[in-house]
DNA sequence: GTTGAGCGTT
C-alpha cells in the first residue's frame, strides 16, 4: 500500500493532523502518541450509527475499520479518558508548585561523534533549546556517549522526554538525570517487572503493547537475554494496576509484578526496608530530608 | 534462565 495518512484529533471538531499508516494498512499507537503524547487508542463517530466506535487495536497495532480508514476524522483516546494536559493541570496544582520550570535531561547513548551543534539541530526541532552539552574527557576529548539538553518549554521536555531519538544513527534516552529527579514526592513505582519473556519480544513491541494501559516512559531489556524485562509508565497508578496480571504479548503469558528497587544505592534500600519515623533523627543521612524521599526505583527509568 | 548501564571538572 502506497504511503497514507489518516485524519486524528484531539476531540470531534478539532483540526485534525494528519498522521501516516504501515505498509500494511495498519496504524501504530505509537505513531499517534508521538504526535498526541499518553494517547492509548483512537475512536471515530460511525456514519451509520451516529455513535462513537472504537478503532480495534491488537498490542499497539490499530486496525482499519471495515471499510478502511476513509477520511473520517479520528478522535484520541487517553487513559481514564484524561487529556495529557488535563492530567498535568491537575498534578500541578496537587503538586502545587506553581508553572513547571524545565531542567536539564541527560542524554544517554549518543554516538561517539555527536557534537553538541548536531545535539542543538536535532532537539531544535521539539522546541527552544537553551542549552546542549556533549560530555568528553578531559584528556583525549572523546566523546563519552552522553550529553545534556535545556528547553526553553515545559512542553518540549515533556514531549523529548516521552520518547526515544534516533541521534546520528543511534537510539538515545533523555530523562531527568539523577542530580534533579523528585525531591518532592516520593515516586511510587512507575515501574513494572515483566516476567517470562521471550527473546523475540522486542523493547519496541513492549512498548507498542503496554501504552495501551498508559503513557510508556522506558522500556528495558537487559542485555544479554534473561527473560524478563522493565516497563515504566508515567503514571504510577498504571504500574500499579497491571501487578499481579498475566498478559499475552506475541502469544506469550509474561507476568507483571513490581519492579523491586535497583541495589546500589543504601539510602534508598533503607528507606524501602521500612519507615524509620522519627527513630533515624540522628545525623548521619546527609541532613538534607529531601534526599530521604528521593525515589527508589532507579533513574526515573532506566 | 523472573529484578536493570552509563549521570554533569561549573
Amino acid at each position: 500500500m502506497a504511503e497514507m495518512y489518516i485524519r486524528v484529533a484531539e476531540e470531534e471538531n478539532e483540526e485534525p493532523m494528519e498522521i501516516p499508516s504501515e505498509d500494511d494498512g495498519t496504524v501504530l499507537l505509537s505513531t499517534v502518541a508521538a504526535q498526541f503524547p499518553g494517547a492509548c487508542g483512537l475512536r471515530y463517530r460511525s456514519p451509520v450509527s451516529q455513535c462513537m466506535r472504537g478503532v480495534r487495536l491488537v498490542e499497539g497495532v490499530l486496525h482499519a475499520p471495515e471499510n478502511g480508514w476513509g477520511n473520517l476524522v479520528y478522535v484520541v483516546n487517553y487513559p481514564k479518558g484524561r487529556k495529557m494536559d488535563e492530567i498535568d493541570a491537575s498534578s500541578a496544582t496537587k503538586i502545587k508548585r506553581g508553572d513547571q520550570k524545565t531542567s536539564d535531561l541527560i542524554v544517554l547513548g549518543l554516538p561517539w561523534k555527536t557534537t553538541e551543534q548536531d545535539l542543538k539541530d536535532y532537539f531544535n526541532t521539539f522546541g527552544e533549546v537553551i542549552m546542549v552539552q556533549v560530555k568528553r574527557d578531559v584528556k583525549t576529548g572523546n566523546s563519552k556517549g552522553f550529553g545534556f539538553v535545556r528547553f526553553a518549554e515545559w512542553e518540549a521536555q515533556g514531549k523529548v522526554m516521552s520518547q526515544r531519538h534516533m541521534i546520528d544513527g543511534r537510539w538515545c534516552d533523555c530523562k531527568l538525570p539523577n542530580s534533579k529527579q523528585g525531591p518532592d514526592e516520593p515516586m511510587r513505582s512507575r515501574k513494572v517487572f515483566v516476567g517470562r519473556c521471550t527473546e523475540d519480544i522486542t523493547a519496541d513491541e513492549l512498548r507498542q503493547f503496554f501504552m495501551q494501559y498508559g503513557e510508556v516512559t522506558d522500556v528495558f531489556i537487559p542485555k544479554p537475554f534473561r527473560a524478563f524485562a522493565f516497563v515504566t509508565f508515567a503514571d504510577d497508578q498504571v504500574a500499579a494496576s497491571l501487578c499481579g496480571e498475566d498478559l499475552i504479548i506475541k502469544g506469550v503469558s509474561v507476568h507483571i509484578s513490581n519492579a523491586e528497587p535497583k541495589h546500589n544505592n543504601t539510602r534508598q534500600m533503607m528507606e524501602r526496608a521500612g519507615r524509620f519515623g522519627n527513630g533515624f533523627g540522628g545525623q548521619g543521612f546527609g541532613g538534607n530530608r529531601s534526599n530521604l524521599s528521593r525515589h527508589v526505583f532507579g533513574s526515573g527509568d532506566g
